[in-house]
RNA sequence: GGAGAGUUGGCUGAGUGGUUGAAAGCGCCUCCCUGCUAAGGAGGUAUACGGGGUUAACCUGUAUCGAGGGUUCGAAUCCCUCACUCUCCGCCA
């Protein structure tokens, strides 16, 4: 949530910053709602305040055995008319925090400058894409062989879902195990465990309800209970510090978790549908911090090296991109996406996404910090993928392919697999 | 799933309709004292939002005692719904 302060000072400025990132913000609709609630907010509680004042007098008079009819009477008078104003006010307070929910961050400064993914800017690249000597297979037919099972995937769930055996299957849980165990022992994370359904509150406080709940899958409990299935680790770890005020001292928290992630995709219909690149349920390594304010943009960098030191590991050939302000999210202030080389697509993809959401999930999850005057102020919070666990397979079986369709383990990765050097072929 | 007990400020814990935003203690902050000395005294100490303001200090109003709704001139206190915690029983991994 932006802060209204903004609006009311200069909503002008605010709609042309939000316009370059591709939102129309309806500064009339703003400007009617606020007038309305100055107007009515100020008429109620000068109201209360005459009606406080009345009952406190009957108390007294009460209270010294006096006749107070006469207050009574005049109370009653105001009563219907604050009744009303109440109710007037509280409407046009639920549409005003209704229509500041659904703006989205505005973006910082740094950041490029373009409508949709092709005014993205490369900050980095890192490792060559190999010759290979033979016809390279895509992901889906170097797994064939290897217990990575599409169909299985499909019989028991549709589309958009996939099951593993055998080594696939181990070298998957090796790939999480791997990046939780650099995440915690390398860059200092605290390993997390959470809960992968999570209330509406938990979803709005990160940014993903109301606007998009077409991307969610709800579940339903008897009639009216309902949980969503969370759509990154982002949502849980970064509600750890809802409604909470933290120590300046204890800042930054540091936290993760490899978490299932499930997502309608909704939208994206007829997009990736080969292979497990867009999948309803995939697992993601995330990491999240809880940054002071003055401290972010050093944590957002810190962040990506965290994971680009994955990708180091495993050897794989990836680039960093700074999005531009038509492609970012709707929480971000800034957004860093990690792209690894895939080499049947002739291109990188989108393996990590690493966001500074400053103070735009913090206000709406009310997390703050206590300041050296004592005072509360915003945290700014911070996320991103360390990695997605199902796309570093997809890299590795396409980068590692062999001619007679081995696989060879990264080396990063041989441990996990319990010395294993090479997946053989069937 | 059944029965019962709870949920009050940073913490402990009073408070069953009226100057209660909330006693007392602890903690914390400021000042005083400095032979009751790992002590004593005085004062202060929630959050959010609104209005005013030299948009700072500050003044002022409203709301908040798990959440939401109701009764009432007035609710922490009475009624209803829900959430969560604890104890016992059942069931289960």
């Amino acid at each position: 949530m932006i802060d209204i302060n903004l609006l009311r000072e200069n909503s002008k400025a605010v709609a042309k910053l939000l316009k370059e990132r591709g939102f129309d913000l309806d500064i009339n609709k703003y400007e009617s709602l606020e007038k309305d609630r100055k107007v009515i907010q100020v008429k109620t509680q000068e109201l209360q305040g005459q009606r406080n004042q009345f009952s406190k007098n009957i108390g007294i008079a009460k209270g010294k055995g006096n006749d107070a009819s006469d207050l009574m009477e005049q109370v009653n008078i105001i009563a219907e008319t604050l009744k009303e104003l109440e109710n007037q006010l509280s409407i046009i307070q639920a549409s005003l925090n209704q229509f500041l929910l659904n703006i989205p961050n505005i973006p910082h400064d740094s950041v490029p400058n373009g409508s949709s993914e092709k005014d993205n800017l490369i900050v980095k690249e890192s490792g060559k894409p190999q010759n290979f000597t033979f016809e390279i297979k895509d992901h889906v037919d170097v797994g064939l062989n290897h217990g990575l099972d599409f169909e299985l995937g499909s019989k028991l769930s549709g589309a958009r879902f996939v099951s593993m055996k055998g080594g696939m299957a181990k070298l998957h849980r090796a790939i999480g195990q791997m990046m939780l165990d650099v995440q915690t022992q390398e860059h200092g994370y605290e390993e997390c465990y959470t809960p992968y359904l999570v209330n509406e509150e938990s979803l709005i406080g990160t940014g993903q309800l109301p606007k998009f709940s077409e991307d969610l899958f709800k579940t339903s409990k008897g009639d009216d209970d309902s949980l969503y299935l969370i759509p990154t680790g982002e949502v849980p770890l970064t509600n750890f510090v809802r409604d909470t005020i933290i120590e300046e001292s204890d800042l930054p928290l540091k936290f993760t978790a490899h978490t299932p992630c499930f997502r309608s995709e909704a939208g994206s219909y007829g997009k990736d549908t080969r292979g497990m690149i867009r999948q309803h349920q995939f697992d993601k390594v995330e990491m999240v911090q809880i940054s002071h304010a003055d401290a972010s943009y050093k944590v957002l960098d810190e962040m990506v090296v965290h994971a680009e030191n994955i990708l180091q590991k495993l050897e794989l050939p990836y680039r960093v991109v700074s999005l531009c302000k038509g492609d970012m999210g709707f929480g971000a202030a800034k957004t860093f996406d990690i792209e690894v080389w895939l080499p049947s697509q002739n291109t990188y993809r989108e393996i990590s996404s690493i966001s500074n959401c400053e103070d735009f999930q913090a206000r709406r999850l009310k997390a703050r910090y206590k300041n050296l005057d004592g005072k509360n102020a915003f945290v700014h919070t911070l996320n991103g993928s360390g990695l997605a666990v199902g796309r570093t397979l997809v890299a590795i079986l396409e980068n590692y392919q062999q001619e007679n369709g081995d696989i060879i383990i990264p080396k990063a990765l041989v441990s996990y697999m319990g010395g294993k050097k090479t997946l053989t072929s069937k």
